[in-house]
DNA sequence: TTGTAAGCGTTATCAA
DNA sequence: TTGATAACGCTTACAA
């Protein structure tokens, strides 16, 4: 293949190859480095007459520099990685969306890398990505694979972890404030009337988020519980559940339970996400239970179905976008040189009232 | 695990950079180049004895080549760039998931940009993906900015069209079949009874899925009510309509119309994805009207909330993963030097029919 | 069969 | 202020 040179080019406005720093040089007459010099160092020492003849040839050729071969010789690339644990997780797909607007902003390109929820993959994710020499990373993992991120730090690459933090390791970490959360789901279902709550989560399994929410459940219902003791009215009660989307069954008899023990009182749940919000509403599609008057259910996470599932299904919402951009930030600033103990930013939740938690319509 | 280079690292099992192809060849006590061909050529020239020591050495080091090397050395990077017009799009995002895990296990990475829906900054991404390298493109975008992507082809970069084609491009194009989809749809609203239809789509600008579906469903109309007449019963109706996220007052009255033009028929809807889907949705409880006894609905995308809106949504399920996966294997099924003329690839849809399509339930 | 050396497109360190 | 020149980590003629 006849690369460059003339030839009778089909299209002739088009240089069939990228030009290089070293085409820019030759038709500028100059060298290389006072063309990178250019190109880095704007401000300092150049004669106004090569920076023109400098900034014309490189208009003339289209020349940008190679990110390549600047990541090979810098060690930094403007490529951040993401690695998400399910890429089919609707709050994954937010996250990397404001991620992704951040990244771009500020001149980074993503690399993504997604589990498939096989946290054994976690290394291999970091290990091809720090091959790639991304400057940082955004995790959204179990952090299992203790040594994976770990190794990243230590190599002195910035990490963010989101939603789900990792055993003792030093990195900046964003999430939703979970503690704030569950007292504002479990709060509106027990004022709304519902007095016998049960907590339904996905197996929790170590992952922190998970283990947050759950367990801030349990401290809501025996702070509140204590509370209304002081005042005479001791009706409140609280259990958790683990679902898996297999056994239905178990989530079926969760149910029934729950109403039993609620008695004359009302049964609510609070759901742990949007998938399993979607498995309470269709075991009580199975029940033959309408959501308000026969239970009372507030989930994690708001979509764009939530006001038309039933009578509307109750929500607290994160601010997902946000989570993505402000985790995407700091990494950014630690990519800027900032020097600083690991941060903790958590972000609130947002109630969103809807027919799924009012006992009548 | 225990490395080399002693100095007092304050953590002994890690080297604390990367060995290089360099590292190696000393390690092993052979030059750079053997290791080189060791690492690309296994099977050819190489003596039994030296090839181990390579391999030992390699192993000792946790050596891994670095891609960013390659791929200047090369040309080429074992990178695939993904363009999604708009990642909020659960169809786009299922097509990324199906996309993502194919390059995963051919040994790619995938280099996303998201457009935002802004069409001028197809060529800023195609461009910043090309200086990266990156062997080939996955493109879901409008093709609006019609140069963009033929440059890269222009400059040997494969590249596949997901959903949209670009006008006359040279490139695999992979969709779902939509004549069939529509013609399922539509078929299964008129057989159910629905006799006065509507198409309901996103303003079709130009877009090609959106030309295509809706032109199908004129052709449907018109085919299925000459067989009518021929038959005697001449009843079927169809028209089409345009619906944006802010006018909803425009949708309502086209509803009401729609209604109105009925009489006696019933009437139905046929929505070209799930965005627009919702759209009706939210316009059916405005109008306070029974999804399936007054208004039939059947919906482009399958989504997990489909059998809970409403009396359950019927949908025309789109075989997104697939798509994905197929666009990614014909991308690099060209990386791996496949010539053939620009094929084109239609997976057929299959019809999900629940309550909203239901005259009576 | 193996080694030497020349690049790939940059940036950085020297002299000039 | 500018220009050679040597890396960065790898592949590949060409020699040995």
């Amino acid at each position: 293949m006849p690369p460059k040179s003339s030839s009778k080019a089909t299209t002739p406005t088009q240089p069939a190859e990228r030009a290089t720093i070293a085409d820019v040089a030759r038709e500028a007459g100059v060298s290389k480095a006072t063309v990178s010099r250019f190109l880095n160092h704007r401000d300092t020492l150049l004669t106004r007459d090569i920076a023109t003849r400098v900034e014309v040839a490189i208009a003339a050729l289209a020349y940008s520099p190679s990110p390549m071969a600047q990541a090979l010789k810098r060690g930094r690339s403007r490529l951040i990685g993401l690695v998400v644990a399910d890429i089919t997780n609707p709050f994954s797909v937010a996250v990397l969306r404001g991620a992704e607007k951040a990244c771009q902003d500020a001149g980074y390109l993503l690399m993504l890398f997604n589990l498939g929820n096989d946290s054994q993959r976690e290394s291999e994710a970091i290990q091809a990505l720090t091959a790639y020499q991304v400057d940082g990373f955004i995790l959204n993992t179990l952090g299992r694979d203790a040594g994976a991120a770990a190794d990243a730090v230590r190599h002195g690459k910035p990490v963010v972890l989101v939603d789900r933090r990792h055993h003792d390791m030093q990195a900046d970490f964003v999430s939703l404030d979970n503690a704030g959360a569950v007292r504002l789901g479990a709060r509106h279902l027990a004022q709304a009337g519902y007095r016998e709550l049960l907590f339904v989560s996905e197996p929790i399994k170590d992952v922190s988020s998970r283990v947050e929410r759950c367990s801030r459940f349990r401290s809501f219902i025996s702070d509140t519980a204590a509370a209304d003791i002081a005042q005479g009215a001791a009706d409140l009660q609280g259990s958790t559940f683990e679902s898996t989307a297999e056994d239905t069954d178990a989530l079926d008899m969760a149910l029934r339970n729950l109403r039993q023990r609620a008695g004359q009182r009302l049964p609510g749940v609070l759901s742990s996400n949007a998938v399993v919000t979607l498995r309470v509403v269709a075991a009580m599609a199975r029940l033959g239970w309408q959501l308000g008057p026969d239970l009372g259910l507030v989930g994690f996470d708001e979509t764009e179905w939530s006001p038309y599932v039933g009578p509307g299904l109750s929500t607290i919402a994160q601010p997902t976008d946000e989570l993505g951009r402000v985790a995407a930030g700091c990494l950014i600033e630690r990519l800027k040189g900032l020097e600083l103990p690991p941060r903790q930013i958590l972000l609130p939740g947002r109630l969103v009232p809807r027919g799924s938690s009012a006992p009548s319509s």
